[in-house]
DNA sequence: TTTATATTTAAGTAATTGCTTAAATAAGCA
DNA sequence: TGCTTATTTAAGCAATTACTTAAATATAAA
């Protein structure tokens, strides 16, 4: 009462109850679609999902070339999305080649659709 | 050459200048998605997010109590939700409720869709 | 006008992020 | 074996994050 100061006035507890209930209910679909958004939210790792998604697979030196950015740090990005699940390897001699796992390919999906048609600014 | 030590050898010319043109092209969308995203995949955020959709309008109050945190953190956050347009206030006496922007829940519907029917974990 | 209610904001802080530069692995080839 | 190529990793750092506590703002009601 003291802590929680508003609420219990006009609060229509009924509601909050149900909605204590849905998140707890809810709690590990919240956890891994977080674990996904969180690294997608980021514009650099986004753009490598999305070709990767494109392309299939490619290696840290062709990300690093498409976005001008240095291999280091293209590669500690893929390592964050591997460490997550995000991603996989398959080495193919010298060159490690990256692609989306089939879980968060499909878990993105909508969004690499909306990208793909580039209808994001249009249709919103 | 000589800052870009790989690629070049072995690499595919034509599928790299094929990316590089197609994230040159959908910049914007890269922008507006992540900015989204970005906010999204805090867990926090993206269970407001969740309970905006499904009960239409809460205010901080509200959150403050289904979540078990404190008033001041929950406002916080949705502020940040506020200044990138993810949700709108709406001023009733002296509550203040919070919504989705319509934008947005258009372009998160797919992923609240997943949490709705708890599937997240099954289905992928 | 004072008091209670509902909310935001400001200041401070520990933890995390995204990079840089330089060094370390690891596989293929002379 | 040593050299080249492809990649990761370690260390360091400025910027940002998500909170805490305390103070400020704004509306309503006595």
């Amino acid at each position: 009462m003291e802590n929680n100061s508003c609420i219990r006035q006009q609060a229509d507890i009924k509601q909050i109850n149900r909605c204590k209930d849905r998140v707890f209910e809810l709690n590990g679909s919240f956890d891994y679609l977080s674990n996904g958004l969180e690294l997608a939210g980021n514009n650099v790792r986004l753009k490598i999902l999305f070709l990767l998604y494109e392309e299939k697979r490619l290696c840290v030196c062709d990300i690093s070339d498409i976005l001008g950015m240095t291999i280091s740090a293209v590669s500690q990005h893929l390592r964050k999305l591997k460490d997550r699940k995000l991603i996989e390897t398959e080495r193919e001699a010298q060159t490690i080649f990256y692609s989306l796992t089939k879980e968060y390919e499909k878990m993105l999906k909508p969004f690499f659709k909306m990208l793909e048609e580039n209808k994001i600014l249009e249709t919103i």
